[in-house]
DNA sequence: TTGACGCCCATATAGGCCCATGGTATCCCT
DNA sequence: AGGGATACCATGGGCCTATATGGGCGTCAA
């Protein structure tokens, strides 16, 4: 499998470290990462981390941009400024900095949450409340859809 | 690496000095600049600190500019005249001169964000009120394009 | 002579490397 | 099938190096 998938939880140690879940770490080696890159998602507490790739599609998008212009040099400040790489020690492990602690409210645990192609992670508690509003979001969909046609919905 | 990423904040200490953080440093060798050349960012009370290819982009950035305007001069003299040169002591660090801290507000302590080919010094509190705009604009694109989308129907 | 600046050294801390421990799931042998 | 051995993994911690920071000293120029 070289895709994430599945969430974990794990503890951060008294020298701030926390364990990357083996799984991550296989799907990692697999897809020959060097080094992870770390993004703080735009519209929630989270971080997106996977390899450089998903910086150079970042970069392939600003190019399209006029350089000149505003959202060319947002696009930049998203990307390069507000993004760190996240090494791995040989025990699998990566320091929470206060760039992650801060974005995301993390203080003593990590969710890791695969999302295919690259991972977050998240403030457990806030990971379940976020899961919960999704879950909501999703039923109320499929209801109205159901209503829609005419009382059939089977499930 | 060989591009400038993420952000750390250093002190300055009692001579005026502070550290240029040691990744960017690394990446300042890996890109063979001999020599730091920082300029006033346009519209911003930042640096843009890097190689000469920096300013060959800005004299890029004026060349698309009416030559019979006042504009043009305005920031042929701004990129030319209104420049410096940061030299880094053999420690990695460079002296924060009162051309920089005119314009950037610098006191006491200096945020360096990277930005691919170059990075940016800022007071941190400035900086973090510039990225919360940015965050702002970049969510309020993106909303607007699923917005689209969601009319057009195709993804 | 004074102040800015470069060079050198000192030190505390953060981060990386290495090894140990304990828990859990798996496998194997009887 | 049961019980013990084993492999794997998260976690903890010691130690050493790199880095940021502080400060002394000499040099050069105004």
């Amino acid at each position: 499998m070289d895709r994430f998938l599945s969430t974990a939880t794990n503890k951060i140690d008294s020298k701030g470290r926390v364990s990357v879940p083996a799984h991550f770490r296989a799907v990692v080696a697999k897809r020959g990462y060097q080094e992870l890159y770390a993004l703080k998602a735009l519209d929630r507490p989270a971080l997106d981390v996977g390899g450089l790739d998903l910086l150079d599609r970042y970069e392939e998008r600003i190019a399209m941009e006029d350089p000149f212009l505003q959202s060319a040099d947002d696009m930049s400040y998203f990307v390069h400024g507000d993004s760190d790489f996240l090494k791995l020690d040989q025990d699998g492990r990566i320091t929470v900095s206060e760039f992650i602690r801060a974005h995301t409210g993390i203080t003593t645990e990590v969710a890791f949450v695969g999302r295919g192609t690259f991972f977050q992670m998240w403030e457990p508690a806030r990971l379940a409340e976020y899961g919960a509003q999704v879950r909501a979001r999703l039923l109320k969909m499929r209801q109205a859809a159901s209503n829609e046609i005419s009382n059939g919905g089977t499930e």
